[in-house]
DNA sequence: CTAATAGGGACTTTTTAAGGCCCGGAAGCG
DNA sequence: CGCTTCCGGGCCTTAAAAAGTCCCTATTAG
């Protein structure tokens, strides 16, 4: 059933709005009867000549009954109700766990996907399906991206459309966040930043920096004109898109030493964002050596951020970085908002 | 799952019609990939532009690839085409019974509607409502309709919204198309010419004859003024609504002497239509003696016939009186349909 | 080469949705 | 009683989407 609520959003995207609104109009009136578009209009937040629309549809269909006292549902459309509430609710059960997840987070702009990235490939290409919407959508006039690597990031690279020459962004440039990290070439940010280059037909900066370098070379490498440049670029990133990631599995990934894991364990560091890790309250208690965005900068700056989790063990780590994810959109899917919510319950009760 | 069809087909009946297109668009796209748009034009006959707005919808979710040699399916759209397909079936097979009865009966208008009336409530609903929507249709500009008896015709009248004061067919006249029949009032032509006025704001004149006149007073009644000038508004009348009927069902019903039905059965009547008896072949084997509009007037004249019957049942009488139902719009239900090419395919290879 | 077919861009016309406003009627209330 | 506050419905204007039309370039089969 959920199936084919999917498969109609993907075939009607606009007309399932249709299908929804007019599904919460019945819902409003069988609660609300005898009910006038007015008061429909203030309760659904709808303009009144929408509802009016709709309710002459549902008249005609013979679903509600429109007397001088107002509208009410008639037999058919009581039942006709009751087998949409049967569709409906899946994405119904979605917007209230979005809804719970925005009280919690308080993001700027929250998007909750369904499925379950840990365990459903599908999933987790929906969610960079998503992420890529969003970020399209921020692109507007924006000239400077900056993203991160990882798995997830690059899910949103590979759902961004192949755009076609001309460029419809001529003046866009993307750069990595932060000098490269792990070592599996795939996800890294250099790759993932070409590949998304290729796909927004525009220009890209690279950060060519070995892997934890030293401080002492680190600091001399930043002098280099270009690679100031791209610092300067990535500082003044319009929007940053980053995921989250779960500390242990980042260090594992990155091949660091053991003695880094140790540190990691030992001051309970559960997430990762942008080469920081935090423990569970979303205090820094490591840095990587690597060089680029700070988190700081991100915290207060101009660039827009974009952070994308999915999958319920992202839960713990998206909540420990929850402060810095006001800003912004945030687009998880629903393994990991369901998570959220339970994690953040069960706290609640200890 | 066909349930679910109906009750999107009720809440958004536009939209649904975008969903079969598209869904056709699809299937004729797997079937010729790689194909243009103008040979799509053509093969769906459709306008280009439309498939080009579709085929862009389709591209940008993804389900479809444009490549200079033509459209294909993405696997997304491959799988999304198969759930479509479980979810059209019922849709599709209606359509097909719906041609096979065409190509059979040679309407001018054919209408199927889903079920069957014989054994479900609902279906004979829906098949009164579909007939009221297409007499409704034709109701522009006429002036005087005609309507039989009989429980089909009674679903029709019953199925006719109420219209509004003023009057939206300020000149319309109501009839009934032959005097009273049969000894149940609800379901007497003079009723449901009563009904129908009511329902549509206009007037109505009715014919109060007592049943099984003898010739002789039937002739000297046909002279009184009155009646003759019915007589003149029902052999003018722009529309004729009509059942189809189950002869010996018929002769029963109307409380008919015995000699009657052994008429009937001797002469193997299968039909009633307006008064007349009709054996399998399409020959008129006997015409009760009330009076109104004939038949043969009804086949050359000017009236538009609106001709409805339900059920499998149905079926016979609707095959024995087939070359009268040329002309003019038939209302049947998918139980009547289905028996109908039963019956055809079977009395064909005899 | 040419002719045919592909997608795509640009433009106009048509249709439809939305917004906004006002009207008369029924019900509740001082 | 008169007042307000609901109600649906009519009507006109504006905005946006869809459809229709025409023309362009690229590719490929013959």
């Amino acid at each position: 059933m959920t199936e084919l609520l999917k498969i109609l959003q993907k075939i009607m995207p606009k007309e399932m709005s249709a299908l929804s609104r007019r599904y919460t109009l019945l819902h409003t009136i069988r609660l609300f009867q005898p009910i006038g578009r007015r008061l429909l209009s203030q309760k659904m937040r709808i303009s009144e000549k929408v509802i009016r629309t709709d309710t002459e549809l549902l008249k005609s269909e013979g679903l509600i009954d429109i007397v001088f006292a107002g509208m009410t549902l008639t037999e058919e459309g009581a039942r006709v109700l009751d087998s949409l509430q049967e569709l409906m609710r899946p994405l119904e059960e979605l917007d209230k766990v979005r809804e719970g997840v925005q009280t919690l987070l308080e993001s700027q702009e929250l998007y909750v996907v369904p499925g379950d990235s840990q365990n459903n490939q599908e999933a987790f290409k929906e969610l960079g399906k998503e992420a890529a919407r969003v970020l399209l959508e921020h692109l507007q006039g924006k000239s400077t991206v900056a993203i991160t690597g990882g798995s997830t990031i690059r899910k949103v690279v590979e759902a961004i459309p192949f755009q076609k020459a001309p460029s419809p962004f001529p003046k866009l440039m993307v750069v990595p966040a932060r000098g490269s990290l792990g070592n599996n070439a795939k996800i890294q940010a250099n790759n993932l930043v070409a590949k998304m280059a290729e796909r927004l037909q525009c220009r890209y900066r690279l950060l060519n920096l070995p892997d934890n370098l030293s401080r002492k070379s680190l600091d001399s490498v930043s002098q280099e004109p270009e690679i100031k440049e791209v610092f300067s670029l990535i500082r003044n990133a319009d929007i940053v898109l980053f995921g989250i990631g779960i500390a242990e599995r980042m260090v594992e990934r990155r091949n660091l030493e053991p003695s880094v894991m140790e540190e990691i364990r030992e001051k309970r560091a559960v997430a990762e964002v942008l080469g920081h890790y935090f423990d569970g309250q979303g205090n820094i208690v490591s840095t990587s050596c690597s060089i680029g965005l700070r988190l700081h900068e991100l915290e207060q700056g101009g660039g827009y951020p974009i952070a994308v989790a999915g999958g319920a063990d992202k839960a713990e780590a998206i909540l420990a970085v929850r402060k810095y994810l006001r800003r912004g959109a945030l687009v998880i899917d629903e393994g990991a908002a369901k998570r959220i919510l339970a994690l953040a319950a069960g706290s609640k009760t200890l």
